[in-house]
DNA sequence: AGCATTATTTTCATAGCTCGAAAAAAGGTC
DNA sequence: GACCTTTTTTCGAGCTATGAAAATAATGCT
C-alpha cells in the first residue's frame, strides 16, 4: 500500500522534481527564471539548488556560455545538468534491427551501436546475453559512464509480461517468452525498464512538439505494424501495460484478414504494409501474411497509387477504412484533439485520409464535436528514440534524484 | 496554470483530505484506527481533527453509539462527519422521470420528491425552471438545510458542452441545447455539476462493492441506451467530457442499423432494447427506432428466449455480438480486469454471454491474457444515485473543506 | 575613476507542518 | 484503591517555504 502522508520530506521531493522537470525540459536557465517558471518563491529555488549542488546534480555554466546580449544588473548564472551525473543506457529493438545508445544525464549522445537482426538471431544468442553483449560493449567504450550507469531502458513491439520481465508476444522471432529484462537487471544490477513503441511515439511526439505537450493527441504508427499511443492532456494513458494500446490488433471486421498475429480481422492486417499490399494484390485474405516487406517496394506502390493506379488506390482506401473505423471505436472512449500519424504510412495520408475522414464522419461524437486534427510524421525513429529517452531521464529526475538525501551525493 | 509547488499549506490540504476520505469509505472512526488507516503520526490525526472539530465538520460521536463489547484500556471517542456541516442537492433525470434528493454531509437522505416526465414536459416549461422549481421544493420542506446547501450534480445521458453548462445531445426531448446546468448555478448561487450516467454508474459500483475499489472494472449499462464507465485501477477514465465514454455510440457495423441518435451502426442500435426488439421482430434496421420500450415487454422477450423462442434468441445474440465486439475494441485500449453489466440487459446476461465471449475470444489480448470476468448487476438505479452522491461530498471533501484555512468555519 | 542604477542571488527571521516520545486520560481488573 | 491497558494529547525537535532585507555583480552616467 501506497502511503500518501504528506510530511517536509514529500514537499522537499516534489518541489526538487519541480525543478528538475523545468530544467528537464527547459534546458539550462538562471535562479530567477526557475523561480518563475516552477511558481516557487526566489528563497527556496536558491535552497534547493544548494543542494543539488552539492550532489553534483547540477553545475553552473560558465559565463562564456551566455550568448544573450549583456543587460544591465547583476548577470544571471545559467545552471544547468551535470552531464557526467548520470548515464543510461537505451535500447530500440526491431524486427531487423538493435540501436544501444549511451546517453548522458543532459541528454547527450555519447556513443551508439547498431547492429543487425535476423530471424536466427535469437536462435543463435539468448536474448539476454545479446543485449548483454551490447551494453558490454557500451561500457568498454566509455569507461568513465560505467561507475555512473543507472538505467537501463529498451523499446519494444508485442504484449508485455504483467511484471515487466519480458514479452508474452512479440512479432520479433523467438523474444516473446524469455524474460530478458529481468536477466539483465540481474547480470547488470541495474533498473530495467521495457515500453511499448507505441507509448514512446506518443511521449516522443509531446516532447518534441511543445505545442502538443499539454493537449491530447493519439499518434498512430503505420507501417510494418499498426500502434498507438494516447496521451490525455498531457498524460500518457492506455492499458496498464507500460500505458500503450493495443490498437492494431483492435478488431475491424470480425472474421476478418488473416493478421501477422494469427488472429483474423486486426486493423493491423488491413493498415500495415503487409496488409496494403495483400489487399491492392488481391491476395486472398487468408493468406498467410508477408514476413517483411521492402521500404522501397511500400514506396513504389504508394507511388502507383498516387498517379491513379486502381489496384493500388484499392489498398490504401481499405487500410484508411480499417484506420478510421479503428479511430472512430477509438473515439468513443476517448477525445484526442489531435490524431498524428508517424511512420512509412504517414507519407500516404493523402491517400488514406479521405476513407479515415468518412469513417470518423459516420460517428456521433464527430457529428457532434467536429472532426479532430489529422497530421503526419514520416520519420518514426526520431519520436521513438527522443521518447524512450526522455521519459527515462525524467523518471530517474522524479524517482531517484527527488529524492536524494540531503547529505548524499551521486 | 496550476501551480504544483508544495508548501506546507498544501501538505496540511492533502492530509486533511486522507483524513475525511478514510471517514468517507470507513464510516466513524476512532483517532488510533484514522492513524492507522491514513499511515499519519496519532499527533497529527488528533491536530487535524482539532482543526475539523472547531470547523463543525466533524463531531465526536456520543458513548452510546458505540456498539462493540467493552475492552480493556481506555475507550476509543469515534468520530464522524457533522450531518449538518453540509447538504448537496442531487438530480437524477431520465426519459421519463426526475428524482431530486437532498442529502445531508454524512450521506443520509434527507428528503427526495420524484416527477414523471413526458414529451412536452420541456415543451411547456423551461429545463432550468423545472430543476429550480424542484431545488425550491427542497428548501422550503428542509429550511434547516437552506443555509448549508453547498452543491447541486445532476446526473445525465447524452454529450456534454465542453464548459458542462448543459448538453449537446441527449435523448431527452428537448433538454439538449439550453444552459440548464449554467442558468441553474446563476439563480442558486451555487455550483452545478453534470455527470454522465456511465461514468457514475462506474464511480457506484466501486463503492457499493469495496472489492472492486482499486481494480479495473468496464461498467456497461444496457436497457434503454447503452453506456459504459471505466476504473482503471481505482482512477475513473473516459472521454474529457466529465470521464465517460461514448460506448453506445462507438460503432460496431459501417452502415449498419439505424440508431435513435440518427447515425447507422452504433452498438446501440444493436443492444439496447429497441434494437433487440427490432431484430426478434424482424423489423427493418433502418426503420426508426421505437421511441420507448415498456419495461415488461423486454421481460417478455427475455422469457420467450429463455424457453427457446428461436427470434427472441437471434435478438439476444446479435446484441451480444455488438456489446462483444464492443468489448473486445475497448479492450485494445484497457484492459480492465472485470466487466459488470448492469441494468435491465443483465437479467439477459445468460443470453448474452456466449456471443460475448465469443467475440472477446477473438481478439489477441484476449488470447494472451485471457478472458476478464464478466458478472451481472440488475439493478442501475442505486449504483447510478450512490456515485452521484458519493462523487459530489467527496468533491465536497477534497475542494471544499479540505482547503478551509485554520480559523473559518463552515 | 567614482557613484548611481539595476537585476540576480543569498541571508535571515518567522510561521507551519509532521513526528516520536512522554505524559495524561479513561476506563476495566483484581 | 492500586494496577493494567489502550486511547488521546502535549511537547520539543527537525524540516520546509516564504517575504523582506541585504549582498553581489554587472552596466550607465558624470
Amino acid at each position: 500500500m501506497t502511503r500518501n502522508v504528506s510530511d517536509s520530506d514529500s514537499v522537499r521531493r516534489q518541489n526538487r522534481g519541480l525543478i528538475l522537470s523545468a530544467l528537464r525540459s527547459g534546458g539550462p536557465q538562471s535562479r530567477t527564471v526557475l523561480a518563475g517558471v516552477t511558481g516557487l518563491s526566489h528563497a527556496s529555488v536558491t535552497a534547493i539548488m544548494q543542494d543539488l549542488l552539492a550532489q553534483r546534480v547540477v553545475e553552473e555554466l560558465t559565463s562564456s556560455d551566455r550568448t544573450d546580449g549583456r543587460m544591465r544588473g547583476r548577470p544571471a548564472t545559467m545552471v544547468g545538468f551535470n552531464r557526467a551525473a548520470a548515464y543510461v543506457v537505451l535500447f530500440e529493438i526491431d524486427v531487423n534491427r538493435l540501436r544501444a545508445s549511451l546517453v548522458d544525464y543532459s541528454g547527450v549522445l555519447v556513443d551508439r551501436i547498431e547492429t543487425a537482426i535476423t530471424p536466427t538471431t535469437f536462435i543463435e544468442t539468448a536474448p539476454s546475453a545479446f543485449f548483454a553483449t551490447h551494453l558490454e560493449s557500451l561500457r568498454q567504450r566509455t569507461p568513465k559512464a560505467v561507475k555512473s550507469l543507472r538505467r537501463i531502458a529498451i523499446s519494444v513491439q508485442g504484449i508485455l509480461e504483467p511484471d515487466n520481465s519480458g514479452l508474452k508476444w512479440s512479432p520479433i522471432a523467438k523474444l516473446a517468452g524469455t524474460s530478458f529484462a529481468g536477466d539483465l537487471a540481474s547480470s547488470s544490477g541495474l533498473s530495467v525498464a521495457l515500453y511499448k513503441r507505441g507509448r514512446l511515439l506518443a511521449e516522443g511526439t509531446r516532447w518534441l512538439d511543445p505545442s502538443l505537450h499539454d493537449t491530447s493527441v493519439a499518434t498512430v504508427f503505420v507501417g510494418s505494424t499498426v500502434a498507438m499511443g494516447l496521451s490525455l492532456r498531457g498524460q500518457i494513458t492506455g492499458r496498464s501495460e507500460g500505458g500503450a494500446t493495443e490498437f492494431g490488433h483492435m478488431n475491424h471486421i470480425p472474421n476478418g484478414a488473416l493478421c501477422r498475429c494469427g488472429m483474423r480481422g486486426c486493423i493491423e492486417a488491413y493498415a500495415a504494409d503487409y496488409g496494403i499490399l495483400r489487399t491492392s494484390y488481391s491476395v486472398p485474405e487468408t493468406a498467410p501474411p508477408a514476413p517483411a516487406v521492402p521500404a522501397q517496394q511500400f514506396e513504389a506502390l504508394i507511388h502507383r497509387a498516387e498517379t491513379g493506379d486502381r489496384d493500388a488506390t484499392h489498398g490504401f482506401n481499405v487500410a484508411g477504412r480499417a484506420i478510421g473505423y479503428g479511430l472512430s471505436r477509438m473515439m468513443a472512449m476517448f477525445d484526442p484533439t489531435h490524431i498524428l500519424i508517424v511512420g512509412p504510412g504517414a507519407r500516404a495520408l493523402n491517400l488514406l485520409r479521405p476513407e479515415i475522414a468518412a469513417a470518423l464522419s459516420s460517428s456521433l461524437v464527430c457529428k457532434v464535436n467536429g472532426l479532430p486534427r489529422i497530421l503526419a510524421h514520416p520519420d518514426e525513429r526520431e519520436p521513438i528514440f527522443t521518447g524512450l529517452m526522455m521519459k527515462t531521464l525524467s523518471s530517474l529526475d522524479q524517482t531517484d534524484i527527488a529524492a536524494l538525501e540531503s547529505g548524499a551525493r551521486l
